[in-house]
DNA sequence: CTTTAACCAGACAAAATTATCTGATTTCAT
DNA sequence: ATGAAATCAGATAATTTTGTCTGGTTAAAG
């Protein structure tokens, strides 16, 4: 069980947070981000390249190449990085299951749910990488 | 991606309900409940039996049997079902996926994200079966 | 006492997710 | 030029989750 997003996702906000926590313009390979945050090499390596082309990140080939930020950290919220890799279909669906839970067919937790869930959306939607930073350099010097 | 249990936890959950939702001292068929809710009828016979052994439910055998509620409708609430299938690992763990994210060593959203995993789990904790049989009748009256 | 309809246990299969491997290409430094 | 260090694409493998099958047991009804 993930708490919420799938490990693809976990894995690729932790990166792009990891990234984040950098110097502007420093390239990040993924042999140093698999080390700090205890990723397998090749798979953050694949979900790092599949975020590519959502434009959050860039990458330089070759040696001395890595991975960095496509867009001011002030301008990458974490909602992006979730709709990238899981999407946003888990903020349109019933919690329970239920087929086309809706206001017109609720299921028995719809108005409940439902307020939680946008709290979450508007939690995700409001915080963006530079507001972050000094949180996550924080937390990385402790794994 | 769930929206946040597994399917197993949300078959059971609206299994369970769907039992709730019939007079007591009626025993369910999974045939019944798999043509009710559109849950292969197999699978959802197995996820009955796993419950048998919290006591959420009980069953009788041979013709005419079937599943009942364990308890008083009154006495189960949605997160004892939660806990029986998915655990309650997802309440304690980090929502970015980091390793041993506490007070101590807080991930970048830990205090926002708690807040919000808290009421979560609050909700289900208050809701109990007597309280949505209405609603799960007026649900499943459109599916 | 036989048929029927149900639970039940355990093996099995399919699908999705997570992870690894192989080899190609790019770029910098020697 | 050549070697080293990196991205990158695609195939493959391992694991977990989801779903199915087989055969057995139980109990009501005719």
């Amino acid at each position: 069980m993930t708490v919420i997003f799938s490990k693809k996702c976990e894995y690729g906000l932790q990166a792009i947070l990891y990234i984040a926590a950098h110097p502007p313009g420093e390239t990040i390979p993924a042999e140093k981000i698999s080390q700090a945050l205890k990723i397998p090499r090749e798979f953050v390596s694949k979900i790092l390249q599949d975020l590519k082309v959502s434009g959050l990140i860039g990458s330089v080939k070759g040696k001395a190449g890595g991975f960095f930020l496509g867009k001011e950290p002030s301008q990458i919220k974490l909602i992006d990085i979730v709709e990238a890799i899981d999407g946003l279909e888990m903020f349109n669906s019933c919690v329970l299951g239920f087929p086309e839970c809706s206001p017109e067919a609720p299921c028995p937790v719809h108005n409940k749910w439902g307020v939680l869930r946008d709290q979450a959306y508007q939690m995700l939607k409001a915080e963006t990488l530079d507001q972050l930073k000094e949180r996550t350099l924080a937390k990385i010097s402790k794994i």
